[in-house]
DNA sequence: GAGCATTACTTGATATAACAACTAATCTTC
DNA sequence: GAAGATTAGTTGTTATATCAAGTAATGCTC
C-alpha cells in the first residue's frame, strides 16, 4: 500500500495541532491541581455530576460522560471518596448498580473551583480567538467527533451548569 | 471577581473540544500501542530524532521538541535504550550534555511505523475535514499556540521527515 | 427453576507520569 | 585557581493510568 502522505500544508497544521493536543490539556490539568489539588480528569468527574439530576449518575453512565473507561472511573472515584467530595452507594433496584453522588463537600470544591477553571478556559482559549474562529471551531469539532464518537457518547445531552445561581 | 461565564455558542464548542483532546490522542495512542508497541510519545521521541541531522539531539533539546521534561524523557529514553531504539553517548565537548541517537533499529521502528501513524492521522482528522476547515484549523491552531507556547519552542524548524525516498 | 451468559462494577498487577532530590560537569567571579 | 552558581541529566518516590482478572447481581433459555 502507498501511504498518502501529508502536503506541506497538512504537515504544518498536523504540527501545531499535536502541539495544542498536548499543551492545552497539561496547561488546564497544571492549574487544577495548583488551585484545587484535582486533576483535569477528576475535576470532570466532579463537574458532570454537578450537572446531572441529584448530584449523581451511575457509574457506567458518568464514565461515558467522562469518556473514560470503567476501571480507570472506579480507581478515581475511590480516591475521590476518600477525600469525601464523592459517596458511592448501590442502586436498591439493580443491585450490580453503583449510583456516585457529589457530596456536599464535593459541590463546595465545584463551585469553589469552576470559576478560575472557566477564566482559563477563557485566557487559553476564547480570548485568543475571534469570534469568526470560534465559529470555525465549532464546525471543525463537530466534524472530527463524527469520526472520532461517531455514536455521540461525548455530546450526551449537556446542559448549562447550575453554578449561575451564585 | 466576578466570573465571565463561556455563553451558549462557547459552550458547546468547549464541550466537543474536551472531547476531542480527550479522544485525539487516546485513539492516536491506542494505535501505535497496537501496531509498533509504542506509546503517543514514544513515537514522537523517535520521530523527532530520525528528523534531526544524524539522526540525534542532545537530550534537552530533544526535550523541548516533544514538550517534555527532563525527567520524563530521561525515563522513556532509558527504556527506549533497552529496547535498543535508542542510544545515548556523552558529548565529548561537554561532558553534561547527552546524545540521543537513533539506532538503525530504531529507525527500522519509525520506517514501519510512520505510514500506518499518518494514515491513522488522516483517517481521523484530514478526511474528516473540509479543505477550507483545514485552512481554519491552520489560524486557530497558530493563535492558539500564541498563548499556549509564546516562545514558539514546539515550533521548532521543522523539516519534513526523510522517510520519502524509501 | 437450574445453568449459562451478560451486565456492572471492583480489584490487583504492571506501566507510565510527575515532582523532588541528587550528581557531575562547566562557568563565573574574585 | 578555588568557591559558589548554573547547567544538564539521572534517579528515586509517589501518583495515576491501563489492562486483565475477579465478583456479584441480573437476565435469558430450556
Amino acid at each position: 500500500m502507498t501511504t498518502r502522505w501529508l502536503d506541506d500544508r497538512e504537515l504544518q497544521v498536523w504540527v501545531r495541532m499535536v502541539a495544542v493536543l498536548e499543551l492545552l490539556p497539561a496547561q488546564l490539568d497544571s492549574h487544577l491541581r495548583r488551585v484545587a489539588d484535582l486533576t483535569y480528569f477528576d475535576y470532570y468527574v466532579l463537574a458532570m455530576l454537578s450537572e446531572a439530576p441529584d448530584r449523581s449518575l451511575r457509574m457506567s453512565e458518568l464514565a461515558v460522560r467522562t469518556n473514560s473507561t470503567l476501571p480507570r472511573l472506579s480507581h478515581v472515584a475511590r480516591r475521590l471518596e476518600i477525600r469525601g467530595l464523592v459517596h458511592r452507594t448501590t442502586a436498591s433496584d439493580d443491585r450490580r448498580v453503583t449510583m456516585a453522588r457529589l457530596t456536599d463537600a464535593g459541590w463546595d470544591t465545584v463551585v469553589a473551583t469552576a470559576p478560575e477553571h472557566v477564566e482559563q478556559v477563557r485566557a487559553l482559549v476564547f480570548d485568543a480567538l475571534t469570534p469568526e474562529q470560534v465559529e470555525q471551531l465549532r464546525g471543525i469539532t463537530e466534524a472530527l467527533l463524527d469520526v472520532l464518537d461517531p455514536d455521540g457518547l461525548m455530546s450526551t445531552p449537556y446542559q448549562r451548569p447550575a453554578l449561575d445561581d451564585l
